[in-house]
DNA sequence: CAAATCAGGGAACGACTCCGTTCCTACTGC
DNA sequence: GCAGTAGGAACGGAGTCGTTCCCTGATTTG
């Protein structure tokens, strides 16, 4: 009997081919709603194929997770010569991330974590701090250039972009826009930045 | 066959006991891994029991998150005479009822309104409105009382007590502590609030 | 270039769980 | 005591799991 596909995908080809298969199931049913036959029916391979790589539904599911979150994280601390430039830039590159794949996997993380705490570690670590980091940064970037009082900095204050940005994001179900990033960094974090520490 | 349970439960007192098993199940597998079947041997009834109340299990999950919601909410907003502490009741209150069964109902709605429209409109409407109103409330009383001058209030810093304490439930794990709370509110709202509007 | 090897596509397996329904018995509130 | 309903068992059908088998195409090796 012919083989209905053109070409037989092999190796990194058809792992690509599952991950995005995976993913596009993920985002249907979710990760408690996919399961490996369906995966393979949309990656239009056998589910041998998939066996031979990941044990089961779960272990599939993480390793595209933490494709995902790594892929999402890789890009250097801004660095324009204005603290309002650099915040505006590494938020503008967060909201489109979020409004791609990974948003749908940072929801699928949290609801998962829940009860899951091992994944929750590896989630919290790889995803919040990696965020968190880059704003420190820019800040320390904005401090030597004398743009803002030296002091110390707030944790609370450096996670605002990103909280706001999340919230809007699960709450509101759409990630802000372009001007609403603006208003908060002109009204919320530059203020607090600039303004010195008081008692 | 004599019968197992001692008593037999009948109208209200049941349906509690299926709304508790139902919330423990949705705890333990999400919303996506629970069945009427165990539902049912939890609550130590029969499936019958179930069906002749809900058509399907998602329907009893939406019942139980609908209850849920709306316990959560029924506080009147606090008037202490203090924007600082009224402030930090409201805000202590909700990070009580987050720690409880509505921090479980919260992560499975975000999860699952991914995948339904109307559930994340009614679920937005519901809770996300329903805190931010609370807080207007509150920040009208300060000005009222002269506590803060009277401007056009920024949504965005209404949002913030919220925002930032879902944030750390959902990304860091575990809600804020009392002490985190007041430090966001000192170090953060409070500033926001006291300081005219600039440009 | 030919042969040997490897791996993909696909089908089928038994076991299990879930669905939603139906039936029946026995308890309970009125 | 009577009507209504709880508790429970069982149903056929569907879907999933993880495994196994086979054939064929692609890749590698001599």
């Amino acid at each position: 009997m012919p083989t209905c596909s053109p070409v037989r995908r092999r190796g990194e080809i058809l792992r690509e081919a599952v991950f995005a298969a995976a993913l596009a199931e993920i985002a249907e049913n979710g990760l408690r709603g996919s399961s490996m036959d369906r995966i393979a029916r949309r990656a239009s391979t056998g589910k041998s194929a998939l066996y031979r790589r990941w044990p089961n539904v779960r272990a599939l599911a993480l390793d595209v997770f933490v494709t995902t979150l790594e892929e999402s994280l890789p890009a250097d601390p801004p660095d324009t010569g204005s603290l309002r430039e650099d915040l505006l830039v590494g938020l503008r590159i967060f909201i489109q991330q979020l409004n791609g794949s990974l948003g749908l996997v940072v929801r699928e993380l949290i609801s998962e974590s829940l009860h899951d705490p091992a994944l929750a570690q590896e989630f919290q670590s790889r995803f919040g701090q990696g965020k968190e980091r880059e704003t420190i940064v820019v800040v320390q970037q904005a401090m030597a250039r004398g743009e803002i009082p030296v002091q110390s900095i707030d944790p609370y204050v450096l996670q605002l972009p990103a909280a706001i940005t999340i919230h809007q994001l699960l709450l509101g179900g759409r990630a802000p826009t372009e001007d609403e990033i603006a208003h908060v960094i002109d009204a919320i974090v530059l203020p607090l930045l600039k303004a010195p520490a008081h008692a």
